[in-house]
RNA sequence: GGGCGGAUAGCUCAGCCGGGAGAGCAUCGGCCUUACAAGCCGAGGGUCACGGGUUCGAACCCUGUUCCGCCCA
């Protein structure tokens, strides 16, 4: 052994630091490979440029490092583009904050300098989020890193706006839209929140307006009633249908406005009778189309009272009026009764402010054309769901797909492009000098054109970001080369938002699906299974896992800038309960080899830090092993390569080897990436440490070994490091570059980062089932051996005296490796069983072979008969289960023969060693009995 | 109301095609054994939510029930 080359433990964060900017400072993320080589390519969901890192990024992001990294082993070009996404009303919410505390709005500046002022915040703050990409070991092509507000970009925007205009599936309408009276925009359906929350629900008396009498109306937003134009009644409804036809006096507004009968209204619901405001409610909206009803805007932009009504509620805000409207309805005695009621309530999912259904002009994508073959995709497999339960999640919202208001009414984002003539007519152009032209054109002059103020959604980007980013609509050899791409990674909160929307634009703009497979991710919860969120004060942050955080920066972290401050205490309290001593530092492996481990299909993860803590142990076994292995190999002999090993833990563990190489690729392969994790902690923990290496010091240390024996040993052990270093890289890329460096020598593989040497392959030739069936012996006999001196209590350091009986062949077994078994067992001799089995021997059974401990100082007569009564026991409850199933006629009839062979084997190793334990209770009771 | 998922050891979760219930963490006992105490050796711990069915055989397949979570309306 020589001085020990690396330190004691495993220190992630210089590690980590260091090898990243080699990394990125090489080039080794961009594609490389022979033209010929295939391409594999991933796409980024791109993080929202005002984001910063959190749980769900550190697991995706994880999966899509660990399989580019594979695949760039495995040889192919390998592409995973990264980039950020402007996020419109985020980030101009954000610098309206910014302007907001210096006593500014955007109109003061104006639209042009309003724009410098994002673009400024974008150089300054906007690559929060991509830095700390960096920190989790993402090997994604930086060079190639894109923003959707890019030239590029926003040239691929304007022309497929252009090309779905021109072909009708763009157009501009006047339609109800979720409003944000807030923020002052449109929103599209799907950033509409809608949550149940405590309101009211208000019974109105309306009086018809002939007569006597009076009808009952139940509403939840009594202010709206302002906006009335008419009372619907089911028309099977006995109760009211005969007011239908007659009129009522509209309360407030002296209007009169008439009953109806429609299909839609719940005769269970309130009264049955609902007002109908086609104006500022969906439904009632296309009762009104039906009947030909008068729509009666009331609201301003701000939902504030406008004209329309009556003088006195003009200029209220919505809440405002609504007192107002109960406040006047009671003192008219109109209002019969207010009861609770709980509502869903439609907020925008950026701003928290509760929407108004409006009537505006937007632009919107007529999405059924183009679901049509976005459904026909998945449906025909050119696209695959992974887990593929969620192909019905996507079909359900495809098949009842609404058109799309892609407009938005704030100033950050692709504008829209399109020009307005003198007299409205709209001309739609990719390039603003031709709009001109093309206006000149038409109206056989030169004229004015205004552009349409709005801007787009910025998901309507997020669509075209598989080949936008490679450089649509230009026909670019990194398009033909990555496009289709492979997979994408991503969560199903964003299956509608942006999966099934990339698919329908890839489709139409490039005549194929935007990517082969879709993973599907669950979503990061806490320790309790809680969303993660600000509010609630559960965040964990990514980077304080890696790095550590103390308990009061983590509550300080926890407590700032809450929207609802009163809750500071409370999430520090439990801060402090869950964390007393704040996070240690675990390192980005443990973190990544954690969200690997943890990543079932089909479910979402609780973060469990003790396995991320369990994790960061597993990196310093695995320095400690690599430190073990360079100790006993640097500056020794090496065999030379090709000379097959012949030690029994060499030749076993080059074996296990191909099997964890096996069950990687095809964990892989599957996206099981916790089968991936589980299958290489159980080879390099389980087998390579705890058996192969202390195996192997018997020989390393034993002078009696030759040189060549040992060198043998040498090779294989650094050997098979390696390889398993190679195969954890995907998942640990630091500590296995690390320690690669070291270790690829020794093993004479050349190369100058793990990242781009060869993935390893199956080699048969090193498989040997006989080798795996010895060695298995080997440590049944040594696990029997502890067992005993475990259970007995006999001291770690008592060197045993072993006496064995059984089948010649199993002996011949201990007698090859006496060595070895009498280090890990810690033997001091053995011999073969010679006459009666001796007084006072502890006794263990194995298939074959019996072995006895003469230890009569040592043996306790009865803790010895509670051993082997509980292991007795045992295995009785395991034979009747088995005989019972080989007494079943049934059973042995039609059970395959495989299994019934099996039961039969397993029925006679178990009467065996049955007998033998019965065999040593029978002496160890009549060695108690009588002391002879 | 429709759809999806979940219920397995104290906790977090595996368990593929039906054939002897597993891992990590936690717990208990023993160890500074010449890579690692972030470690080593050993042990205990489960009515697989509940009922019915199919089967020689069910954690697994079918069916019903309860509870929990998510999505859509």
């Amino acid at each position: 052994m020589t001085e020990p080359s690396l330190p004691k433990s495993y220190d992630a964060v210089s590690v980590e630091r260091r090898w990243y900017a080699v990394w990125e400072e090489k080039g080794y993320f961009a594609p490389a490979g022979k033209n010929e080589a295939p391409a594999y390519c991933i796409m980024i969901p791109p993080p929202n440029v005002t984001g910063s890192l959190h749980m769900g990024h550190a697991f995706q992001d994880t999966i899509m490092d660990a399989l580019i990294r594979r695949r760039r082993m495995q040889g192919a070009r390998v592409l995973w583009q990264t980039g950020t996404d402007h996020a419109g009303i985020a980030t101009q919410m954000l610098v309206e904050r910014q302007l907001e505390a210096e006593g500014l709005s955007r109109h003061d500046l104006g639209r042009g300098r309003f724009l410098e002022r994002v673009w400024r915040w974008k150089h300054q703050s906007g690559g929060t989020i991509v830095r700390q990409l960096r920190r989790l070991g993402a090997s994604c092509d930086w060079k190639r890193e894109r923003f959707t507000m890019d030239p590029a970009l926003s040239h691929a925007v304007r022309e497929a706006f252009v090309r779905l205009y021109d072909e009708g599936l763009i157009y501009r309408g006047k339609r109800l839209v979720n409003w944000d009276p807030v923020l002052l925009t449109a929103v599209s359906d799907l950033e509409v929140v809608a949550e149940e929350e405590q309101g009211s629900l208000w019974h109105l008396r309306y009086p018809l307006a002939e007569g006597q009498g009076h009808l009952v109306v139940a509403t939840t937003r009594p202010e709206t009633m302002l906006g009335d134009v008419a009372v619907a009644v089911h028309p099977d409804d006995e109760r009211h249908r005969h007011l239908v036809g007659r009129e009522l006096l509209l309360p407030l507004t002296g209007r009169r406005i008439p009953v109806i009968a429609d299909e839609h209204v719940d005769p269970a619901f309130g009264t049955g009778c609902v007002k109908i405001t086609p104006a500022h409610d969906f439904n009632d909206h296309e009762v009104g189309a039906r009947h030909n009803l008068p729509v009666i805007n009331i609201f301003t932009p701000e939902a504030r009272i406008n004209d329309q009504a009556p003088e006195p509620y003009q200029g209220l805000d919505r809440f405002e009026a609504r007192q107002r409207v109960i406040a006047d309805l009671e003192q008219a005695g109109l209002l019969e009764r207010i009861e609770p009621h709980r509502l869903m309530i439609p907020r925008g999912d950026r701003s928290k402010a509760v929407l108004e259904p409006y009537l505006t002009d937007q632009w919107f994508v007529r999405a059924a054309p183009l679901a049509e073959e976005a459904i026909r995709a998945v449906e025909d497999g050119r696209i695959r769901f992974i887990p593929g339960n969620w192909d019905k999640t996507y079909f359900e919202w495809m098949r009842n797909i609404q058109d799309w208001c892609i407009s938005r009414q704030i100033w950050w984002g692709h504008r829209i492009p399109v020009w307005y003539g003198p007299d409205g007519h709209p001309f739609v152009c990719n390039c603003e000098e031709m709009v001109y032209e093309n206006a000149a054109e038409h109206y056989g002059q030169a004229v004015e054109l205004t552009r349409d103020p709005d801007v787009l959604d910025t998901w309507f980007s997020s669509a075209l970001w598989p080949f936008a980013t490679l450089g649509w609509p230009k026909q670019t050899p990194e398009l033909a080369a990555f496009y289709p791409t492979d997979v994408l990674v991503t969560g199903f909160d964003i299956i509608f938002f942006w999966v099934a929307r990339m698919i329908m634009m890839g489709l139409k703009f490039t005549g194929q699906a935007p990517f082969r497979e879709v993973y599907i991710t669950g979503l990061v919860r806490d320790g309790e299974g809680n969303k993660m969120s600000k509010s609630k004060g559960n965040i964990l942050d990514p980077l304080d896992l890696i790095d550590g955080i103390d308990l009061e920066s983590l509550v300080a972290k926890r407590t700032r800038d809450m929207m609802q401050p009163q809750l500071a205490a409370k999430v520090a309290q439990a801060t402090r309960a869950e964390f007393p001593g704040g996070i240690a530092a675990f390192g980005t492996d443990a973190l990544r080899f954690a969200m690997a481990g943890l990543a079932v299909q089909g479910r979402d993860i609780k973060l469990d830090m003790g396995r991320v803590e369990g994790y960061r142990n597993f990196c310093n076994k695995l320095w400690n092993a690599a430190r073990f292995v360079l100790m006993n190999v640097e500056g020794q002999t090496i065999a030379p390569a090709g000379l097959p090993a012949h030690t029994l833990p060499d030749r076993w563990i080059q074996s296990r080897l191909q099997k964890v190489v096996a069950a990687m690729d095809g964990a892989m392969e599957r996206y099981r990436f916790d089968e991936a994790a589980a299958a290489l902690h159980r080879f390099l923990w389980g087998e390579f440490c705890d058996w192969y290496l202390e195996m192997v010091k018997p020989v390393l240390y034993d002078d009696t070994m030759s040189d060549q024996d040992k060198s043998l040993t040498r090779r294989v052990m650094v050997e098979t490091l390696e390889s398993a270093l190679r195969l954890l890289h995907p998942l640990m890329p630091f500590i296995t570059e690390e320690l690669w460096q070291k270790v690829a020598p020794l093993a004479r593989r050349g190369g100058v980062t793990i990242m781009r040497a060869p993935w390893p392959v199956v080699d048969g030739s090193q498989e040997n089932p006989e080798t795996e069936a010895e060695a298995e012996l080997v440590m049944a006999m040594v696990t029997a051996l502890r067992n005993v001196r475990g259970e007995m209590d006999i001291p770690p350091g008592r060197r045993l005296p072993l006496l064995v009986s059984g089948e010649a062949e199993r002996i011949a077994c201990l007698e090859r490796h006496e060595g070895l078994i009498g280090v890990l067992a810690r033997l001091d001799s053995w011999a073969r069983l010679e006459g009666a089995v001796p007084d006072g021997v502890a006794t263990a059974v194995l298939p074959g072979m019996r072995l006895f401990i003469p230890l009569a100082g040592l043996i306790d007569p009865a803790a010895e008969i509670a051993r082997l009564e509980k292991s007795l026991q045992k295995l009785e409850a395991d034979l009747a289960r088995v005989t019972g199933k080989l007494g079943n006629p049934g059973f042995l009839a039609n059970a395959k023969p495989e299994v019934v062979a099996g039961e039969e084997t397993k029925a006679r190793e178990m009467g065996e060693k049955r007998h033998g334990l019965l065999e040593a209770l029978e002496r160890m009771r009549a060695l108690q009995r009588g002391p002879a």
